[in-house]
DNA sequence: CGGTTTCGATTGAGAGTTCAACTAGGGGGT
DNA sequence: ACCCCCTAGTTGAACTCTCAATCGAAACCG
């Protein structure tokens, strides 16, 4: 605090203000995409790709909140709200009386099978489409490099080594 | 859309995801900073900082709204709150009866100057500090490609040529 | 064991965003 | 003038997210 603060010269202002329009502009524009096409908003679609992956497409709503780096409460309205559309439901946690466990229902995976292709679609055509394979590279290596210090521990999806059944996002939905 | 779905490969879904990781952690502690430290939500201080550089520090709402790529519903609402905190006052349009203009006041200003620092330490320690020049410089260009993909016309800020008085975000406000 | 503390999850209020009306003023064209 | 349409901006409802408060269940401890 004692420290005078350290502003940014022209060149990175620039890139700050270009990078900052970028993201949000991208994902509006993910947003937009599905909400029109598929109904959901893309925090819910990411919810419901996760428990996709999981064993018996099911987690604790705590490990569901860690992974996608959203607080407690946000995901319990979330998965309040998924489970009146059918996609996900409620289950006791046997181990734990405390706990509960969110299952992807048939009907939410369909959702998601349904809502795929128009998803990766969009972020191919703006961003993997509008990237030399560098590029591609370096704005992994860029993203990991800021995420571990937003992240140390390395809890979220994308920071540090690839998750064991990292697929995901991108894929097809598992049959 | 008769065409079959270019899924993402390994390498595209790793950065992918951790892109996105990234970018929405990064744009959660930036709000959060500037929330906890001075009572404003990013998108507000982003409206501070565009009228601040313009002259007479005013600007049409929609040219507010076009400059911050954001609807003008959402602005409206945004001005409607800082009024009520006294940054911002609404003057009608001496020259179109149904325009209104936006002014920054003196007190908003000063919430400004002291919200800046504050903000612009969290860019540099989490952004820039983890980044090489030539990441800083391959980011400016990767963000560029995208957003000419995203807004063609080169309206949003960050886009297209430095506009003419592109300082901003990580600046001093000007005396 | 009883008592306190911590944990897992939900709830409700408040704030921001979106979307679809809606009001009102400008700008042709005839 | 008149009519039609377009533009500038606002409004209210529905929805999502955040924050603080809450509650029951586990874990810890003397």
């Amino acid at each position: 605090m004692s420290e005078a603060t350290r502003w940014l010269d022209g060149r990175e202002q620039d890139v700050w203000r270009t990078y900052i329009t970028m993201s949000s502009a991208l994902t509006d524009a993910l947003d937009r995409q599905l909400q029109g096409d598929s109904k959901m908003p893309y925090t819910y679609y990411e919810i419901l790709v996760v428990l996709s992956e999981a064993p018996e497409r099911s987690l604790r709503m705590s490990e569901l909140a860690g992974l996608r780096g959203s607080s407690r409460s946000r995901l319990s309205h979330a998965v309040s709200r998924l489970e009146e559309a059918g996609w996900v439901v409620r289950r006791e946690c046997p181990t734990d009386k405390r706990g509960q466990v969110a299952v992807l229902t048939d009907t939410g995976f369909d959702a998601l099978r349904a809502a795929a292709p128009g998803h990766v679609t969009a972020v191919r055509e703006t961003l993997f489409d509008q990237l030399t394979a560098e590029q591609v590279d370096a704005l992994g290596q860029i993203s990991a490099a800021v995420l571990r210090k937003l992240d140390p521990e390395g809890t979220l999806p994308g920071n540090r080594e690839p998750a064991p059944g990292a697929g995901a996002c991108g894929q097809p939905p598992d049959v």
